[in-house]
DNA sequence: CTGTTAGCGCTTTCAG
DNA sequence: CTGAAAGCGCTAACAG
């Protein structure tokens, strides 16, 4: 009647002879199949209980191709955006006992594809990747095995693969909308580093197209690219004040390389906005800690990672209705953007 | 000799068929056994190639019993200090094609216990802790199973587990010590969330005994907590202003909350340093965005992931030598804090 | 150096 | 509703 404890590890046989049945029957138990008699049910649960008995995965996932592991590959932890979006999609996918491996590609496609690679190897039933290009062998791979695959961040769907996230061209529309709105003529805009990374390029080119559309800036806005680190911020925007014709506005890839370039202004007196109005992009906690707050650009990581999740969880029926999600953008005006001065 | 796509699995069997080999020889090639002859081994290596062979890895592991999966159970990974451990710990995971899992218990010991069991289940080899505080069913279970665990952000090692990181007690005392040496005499303290925290606790504690220890502050020195937020940091400050034999230096127990000590500061006209000075803990980013700039403790987040992913990838017997390992703590002096005015 | 044999722990037909 | 039997894909003895 004491819970044994001494036992190396006790197996689903173990439990069987314990509550006197077969195995078979405790795995049908274990697996919640209702046809099974709830007298035999009950021993079987108090049986397993005092062996502390765990079930053993591998051997599960191998005989019924059910891991319950799901894999996620983003470029990187070390940025909120992405981490906030991950601390959401697990915390939805523990709720039903679901675990998830994560690795980080370094926003590097072909590293993307060998992590793909090792998580379907880990035998992961589906895959949560970041934006629309990616190796067409990593797609492949996952066709092939028939792994169910999100793309966050964007939303592009493939013919295959769903997309949770937002209309990034739009998104970069949407700012230089802002700006432009606000009278700015001579806008600049610090993208990010856009190479490998289609969402970064898609907020450059929404944001120069809606610029050129309104026939001015014939020069060509200025675009700069930079680290998603504060020191990047300050250094592309210290490249951007050495050149001539200035700009009034300045819409940032990032509220970090954002906080970068208001440092930037601190340090060489120049005003935000009364000289220059900046505006970010993620509305990350930091949007509120700059001298001016930081107007920017809401992006739902929290929401993209739940749904994600959601997405994950449903049967693969269901899924064909949640192929395509796209989530609302919102503009969060604080302090650091103002019309221009006359 | 083209490469099949074709097949929606293909096994071992199928490459040692195209290699003109056994299946056992195959394994041997894949898992790198020398002893293989380099003609065979190149042939394998082709057909695998050519068929597209992935490893199953459930089969493995149920085989071998060495899964390469890793687990981790962190508080969250919405705070960069865990998000930064997280990433470094999986890069130098992927280095050696070892995969992780990560959860979280948002700080709560019995959620940690869920999620370390559900990781035993999936076969983790080793398990990745944060603190000293942990229910005993944890630890026995750990034990009990022989998988090899590390406890991070603390350097209190018990007599099974290994610790990676450092001294929170003495980091209290440290920041106590540094700005009792500026002169401050009423200091206070917002300590984070203690409960479940022996780490905010400890540094709660040494930094307490530390004043305590100086003889000034009889009245005792305030202590109040907060979520670690900035909005968290900004409330808590407003009720300590609220209360009489305001302190002139403050230490809080992360840079989120010294951010949001110091906006409360400047929307209610109190100059930092020059009516308080403001010390933060972690060393975020965000430590270069507060303005002054703010002074704190530098937790080594990012090299403490390398070294506990080091030890998970050592050998039982090097591990031996690596059970306990105290980081440096480094205080970084920028703006936020000064000699008290006389 | 390579092949044969056995079986890891579990779930799943198939009978009863 | 329950048991017996088979075998998921792989690796580890053990021979040769």
């Amino acid at each position: 009647m004491t819970i044994d404890t001494d036992r190396l590890d006790t197996k689903i046989g173990d439990v069987a002879k314990k509550a006197g049945c077969s195995p078979a029957t405790v795995s049908r138990v274990l697996n919640n199949n209702p046809k099974v008699g709830l007298h035999v049910r009950e021993k079987v649960l108090k049986a397993a209980m005092e062996l502390g008995y765990v079930p053993n995965g591998p051997a599960r996932a191998l005989r019924s191709t059910r891991s319950r592991l799901v894999g996620a590959v983003i470029p990187t932890l070390d940025h909120a955006i992405y981490a906030t979006m991950m601390n959401s999609l697990q915390a939805r996918l523990a709720e039903k006992d679901v675990s998830i491996i994560v690795s980080t590609s370094g926003y590097d496609i072909d590293m993307e594809y060998e992590q793909v690679r090792l998580l379907v190897e880990r035998g992961v039933e589906a895959i949560v990747l970041v934006g629309t290009i990616h190796r067409p062998e990593t797609i492949a791979l996952l066709e092939q095995r028939n792994i169910a695959y999100v793309f966050t961040y964007t939303s592009a769907s493939t013919d295959v693969g769903a997309a949770i996230g937002f209309d990034n061209e739009k998104a970069g529309r949407m700012a230089a909308r802002y700006l432009l709105d606000l009278g700015h003529t001579r806008v600049a805009m610090i993208a990010g580093i856009t190479e490998n990374n289609d969402r970064a390029a898609a907020r450059r080119d929404g944001f120069v197209a809606e610029v050129e559309r309104n026939g001015i800036a014939k020069a060509g806005v200025a675009v700069l690219e930079s680290a998603y680190k504060i020191e990047g911020g300050r250094n592309a925007m210290k490249r951007l004040m050495e050149r001539p014709g200035r700009p009034t506005a300045i819409f940032c890839g990032s509220d970090i390389i954002a906080a970068g370039v208001i440092k930037y202004c601190h340090e060489n007196a120049i005003a935000v906005p009364g000289d220059i109005s900046v505006l970010g992009f993620d509305n990350l906690e930091i949007a509120e800690l700059t001298t001016p707050d930081l107007t920017t650009v809401e992006v739902p990581a929290r929401e993209m990672g739940t749904i994600a999740g959601d997405y994950l969880l449903a049967s693969s029926t269901q899924r064909q209705h949640m192929r395509q999600r796209e989530l609302p953008l919102r503009l969060v005006v604080r302090a650091s953007t103002a019309p221009i001065a006359r």
